[in-house]
DNA sequence: CCCAATTCTTTACGCGCGTAAATTTTTACT
DNA sequence: AGTAAAAATTTACGCGCGTAAAGAATTGGG
């Protein structure tokens, strides 16, 4: 560092032997200057250390470097774990993620899609609250920004949905369960917000009638993001009033889980896959806690590096296709089994 | 809305009747024009629903409204809680919030705090990673940005520091423990990564020779942010190796004593408060899930709602004061003991 | 009703960079 | 060495808004 500071990039040009023209088609894109040229910028770009002023090449540009990501609930580890693996591949591609939270609110849900619309995102990789998100608002944000759904598939919305197959999920948990012991009832909220807790119970009705299996839904009442305590409240209430038709249980997902195996301990009820216990409980998506509940929780896993990638790799290929695509696309992986302690 | 597309700042001056300097100054502040004007630009605003680039706004401006947010590891969910709270406050003070991850890497925190000189915000509030931070850049940053330092202190840094009072944390939970049962013995990482740690131990080793106690640190091997794990497998070798003097341990945080939970329960080491328990089991932070472990957490609570509250208010105070206090100024609050089952 | 203080308007310039077009220089290849 | 293609330079304009200064309009208080 010279110590002289560089106040803009027509300064930086100067000192640099270059036009500022070649600079900013640097700053835009490394790769579209001559190597012999890159190496002089960048080695100039050691010794002055200047930065663009991203408002000055953001205000007068038709899409900016910026991607996008709104997930519905950031407190909730499976979305940070997600939004952590998104934002590493969108800074590896050259892109400047820029994260929010909806917080499990629509009006932050709107807020946040308002917010990005006046910050001209490349492109934006969204994942919606589901059943209370505002349809309309959505749809109209997506009209003018090229806009990926993932984890929450919402009809129509986006140029193309990246997420998991929940079939896959519950087929294999209760093909599992009912394999080798009872049949599993399912546990979920009454009014789920997720669209895949819909697609699960759907699908776990559907896996028990092909395996001629009697399926026995349990659905709790509560409202909120607070799916541990609605799952432990839950828990209690089915193991008083004995809701249970088999000693096994298969959560619509980990996060209830976790709730429910609390209240199983606390009511002295153990749980496991070993003889002498008194129930068995599985659930869904592999959150990153549930590898220490008591006992490890048996569940299917998303693949979340596939999610991910695939998400990032859709948006990219959208927004080089000029923000449209022939048609919606729809990429669904496979879950798989992790078997641990709890079933 | 009249479907009219308004295109800037001009175009909107004249459908609503008034001139750019004027609206300009609402955008700034809305306070800052007569209520009567104010209501005229709020009319015409929720016909044509106008809003300003915020490039062109910031651009050509010495400080923006934008707030800089910068935690150590978003996937803990004390930081997400945290993140979550400031946000909100942020939000509602007139800001925009820019929620930035370092995920565990020393990189990473470098580079967001590169964007966000880049961004020129109004102020940052800013979680440092701890042990392995770059000083000399965050020096460097915080020389140009007016900072707030919370839940992790580095001495000097920032013009403010906001957090919790570890001393407290630990005294509450040592004389707890050591007056309901036998003496803790106090359950670490060898090298944690951040100073909140090393000042709990301090503090548990201060506390026990104060109660005529003799201390006993386990300090296990393990790096990086998978804490749960580190303490899974610093518990079996703990059960395994028979290295506590007493049936108590004090875990350094809630994210190891879930681990040490997990180890326990997998071994059938029965953890509780009741007669006939193994082991009693407490710790420090009242991390979102400690509720659910099995058994639930005895552990001492952040004052979540203070520490977001001061911070968010000391920033807002600092960007008033010009950037720069008389002097550095440091909060600590006390925290709560939260009586659960495990100990 | 007058006057001073406040608020708004008019005018004008600049911010830092994007970007287009025309020109010159460099590169790669025969 | 000659040539076409590729890359860089020069020139010039515009983006949308901040902001300063000077004047006009509005306000409120006596």
């Amino acid at each position: 560092m010279d110590g002289d500071k560089i106040r803009n990039m027509e300064e930086f040009a100067s000192v640099s032997g270059l036009s500022r023209p070649t600079l900013s088609k640097y700053f835009h894109d490394p790769e579209s200057v001559r190597t012999s040229t890159r190496k002089r910028i960048e080695a100039a770009l050691e010794q002055y250390d200047y930065r663009p002023n991203i408002y000055a090449m953001n205000q007068n540009r038709r899409l900016t470097k910026n991607i996008g990501i709104v997930v519905p609930f950031l407190a909730d580890p499976f979305f940070a774990e997600i939004a952590r693996n998104i934002e590493n591949l969108v800074t590896e591609s050259g892109y400047r993620p820029i994260l929010l939270n909806s917080q499990g609110s629509p009006e932050n849900e709107i807020d946040n899609l308002d917010s990005l619309r006046s910050i001209k995102p490349a492109g934006v990789l969204f994942a919606p609250l589901g059943r209370e998100s505002d349809r309309s608002a959505i749809e109209s944000f997506c009209r003018d920004v090229p806009t990926v759904l993932f984890d929450s598939n919402i009809d129509g919305m986006g140029e193309a949905f990246v997420g998991s197959d929940n079939y896959s999920f519950v087929s294999q948990t209760v093909e599992y369960l009912s394999r080798t012991g009872e049949p599993p009832s399912f546990f979920e909220m009454r009014n789920p917000a997720n669209p895949n807790a819909n697609k699960r119970r759907h699908a776990y009705v559907k896996m028990m009638e092909r395996l001629g299996l009697e399926p026995h839904v349990i659905r709790i009442e509560g409202s909120g993001w607070g799916f541990e305590e609605i799952g432990r409240q839950g828990g209690f209430k089915v193991l008083e009033e004995k809701l249970l038709p088999t000693d096994t249980v298969l959560c619509s997902n980990d996060r209830l889980a976790i709730g429910f195996l609390s209240a199983c301990f606390e009511r002295g009820v153990s749980v496991g896959r070993v003889d002498g216990c008194d129930l068995r409980v599985a659930s869904h998506d592999d959150h990153p806690f549930s590898r220490f509940t008591c006992p490890s929780l048996t569940t299917a896993a998303h693949d979340y590096t596939e999610v991910s990638d695939r998400s990032v790799e859709t948006l990219l290929r959208l927004i080089e296709s000029g923000g449209r695509f022939e048609r919606r696309e729809e990429e669904l992986f496979a879950a798989h089994l992790i078997m641990r302690n709890s079933a």
